[in-house]
DNA sequence: AATATTTATATCGTTTGCGATATAAAATAA
DNA sequence: TTATTTTATATCGCAAACGATATAAATATT
């Protein structure tokens, strides 16, 4: 029996699933050169914004939980990308900051990735207002989807 | 330093990674039903709209490699859902079939996935117009980066 | 104050995803 | 025909994701 709502082409979520994957594999090679992965770079991203933070604050922000972005930030710590140090005020908290090496890569990503996607994505036929259109109806997914 | 093409708010494929991750998680729990994970409902999927095929064939239809799928279809053979034979023809080939248990699990992900999906999809306000044209620009990003 | 609950992290086990490499069979070239 | 290259799959190692569970510290309850 052929059932189109179980046929692939049919498929958002597959989709969504693949575009990341690819997307992903596209910023790979300039990460490479960061020696950085691109969950890593979304972790460093937060700390370049505002550091130090919580573990939990990055967790939330990244929506992901703390078993995924703890050993995450034990990998960056091992690279003396961040630092991590338990709170005085309330000792639960591991605070991560950036070292000096981390902040450092800020300015290498910033001369590294936009252009490098730029051009990477120069070849879809997408304008910028297609972009923003594709980030308002991601944004309602993860809005209605998030806890 | 304050880059606003770092910040996450500004990533395109932040979104999709998230988003992609939201979705995954809403089939999860009918997944789990069916006793399968999402990867592994893909290569069912494509398997229920064609099989025997060779693991290379599921592979490009995933845009997968098969480091990735083989892997994955030997749980699936492990779980009784499929099974693996060498091709005659051409002894590099494996085939990939459906077991008749794999081939009775399309009648529950049918009564099951579609209608819940629908149900936890039913919150967030997009209209069909909304997903064709999303699922029209996922295609154009995929296209694009796609060997 | 003593007990129970909540909060913040961490650890463990399994499945993915993917780069690198290995192996066997088929196709091609010399 | 023999040697080379290509193709199809498999294996290995590492970094995510994530459910389940553990632990310590803070907070709330009795």
């Amino acid at each position: 029996m052929v059932y189109n709502e179980l046929k692939l082409e049919n498929q958002i979520c597959f989709r969504l699933y693949t575009a990341s994957r690819l997307i992903i594999q596209a910023y790979t090679p300039m990460l490479n050169t960061l020696g950085i992965t691109y969950p890593q770079y979304l972790a460093l991203m937060v700390l370049w914004e505002k550091s130090p933070l919580p573990v939990n604050t990055i967790a939330k922000k990244l929506l992901l939980e703390t078993n995924t972005i703890t050993p995450l930030l034990q990998r960056l710590e091992k690279e003396n990308l961040v630092k991590r140090q338990k709170s005085e005020v309330d000792k639960r908290c591991q605070m991560v900051d950036l070292t000096p090496l981390g902040k450092e890569m800020q300015e290498k990503a910033i001369n590294l990735i936009p252009s490098g996607m730029a051009e990477r994505l120069s070849i879809c036929p997408l304008n910028i207002n297609d972009y923003i259109n594709l980030s308002k109806e991601l944004d309602t997914i993860i809005n209605s989807l998030k806890k």
